[in-house]
DNA sequence: GACCTTATCAGCATTCATTGCTGATAAGCA
DNA sequence: TGCTTATCAGCAATGAATGCTGATAAGGTC
């Protein structure tokens, strides 16, 4: 995702508000390889808004998505991931035990649906996510 | 997955019971490519047995994972969905609107993590998602 | 800087998928 | 046929995510 100033422009642009919740999210966001859940962005943001809700850090992270600046992954870790490096094309291997994400900033070429199998699809994204067990829960 | 015949005797090989809702639920699956969920079994099993429980829908197909009959899928579509093919590998195309799942019998040779990017995981599986509109959503 | 309009916020209730729990039932063995 | 105990049905509970509403404050205008 844009630095804080350029997002928050961004936002006003769209006739969107940038108010100090949406400012600390963003910035909670930045340069962040953690892929954080609602859950744990609220937490976090606790610590600097005491009286912040988790609906609106949901209603944010939204918000981000319609921009364009973040995208919401769900790799069935049973929630939400967000996800701020949207600049550098990569895929994903996750923890089938803790959950924990990282990124793996390769492209697999050739990786397309062979046109027999279409049947009428229009294909948008593609998404691989490798699974297994990572160092800690071995 | 196995045939009903086989599939009853592993479970009572296992010392699970082959019950009439478990021998429905298995006959409902066989050759299924459609990727229920477990709503939707339930709905189709509700016609054979007017008194069976969601529960035990789960609990099935549960049982079912364990015994490496079948495999549940989260593709972020909001509920799990049950895949008894597993003895054709394949990836999956997955319409973002209607949930529609279908299968991608296509091996994608060199889809593996390269070593600098591991750091210390053990993979075990590769999941390629396509997502797109299809026919009826487009 | 003060004012006003209205998007946004906090907090709570609600939804939806899934799992936990318990007395009653029936599968499969002797 | 009878007995033991896994399984079932039905309901309550969980957890992630969203809907709703009066109160608040962002940001343009004067």
């Amino acid at each position: 995702m844009q630095s804080v100033q350029e997002v928050t422009a961004t936002m006003r642009a769209k006739g969107l508000r940038a108010t100090p919740q949406r400012q600390c999210i963003i910035r909670l966001l930045q340069d962040n390889h953690s892929h954080p859940t609602v859950e744990s962005l609220y937490e976090e943001a606790l610590g600097e808004m005491p009286t912040i809700s988790q609906r609106t850090v949901y209603q944010t992270v939204h918000d981000l998505e319609s921009l364009g600046e973040v995208r919401l992954l769900d790799l069935g870790t049973g929630s939400l991931r967000v996800e701020p490096n949207l600049e550098n094309p990569h895929h994903h291997l996750a923890c089938i035990v803790c959950g924990r994400v990282v990124d793996i900033p390769v492209e697999f070429p050739g990786l397309r649906v062979p046109d027999d199998y279409l049947g009428g699809f229009s294909v948008d994204t593609v998404e691989v996510v490798f699974r297994g067990r990572c160092e800690t829960c071995t």
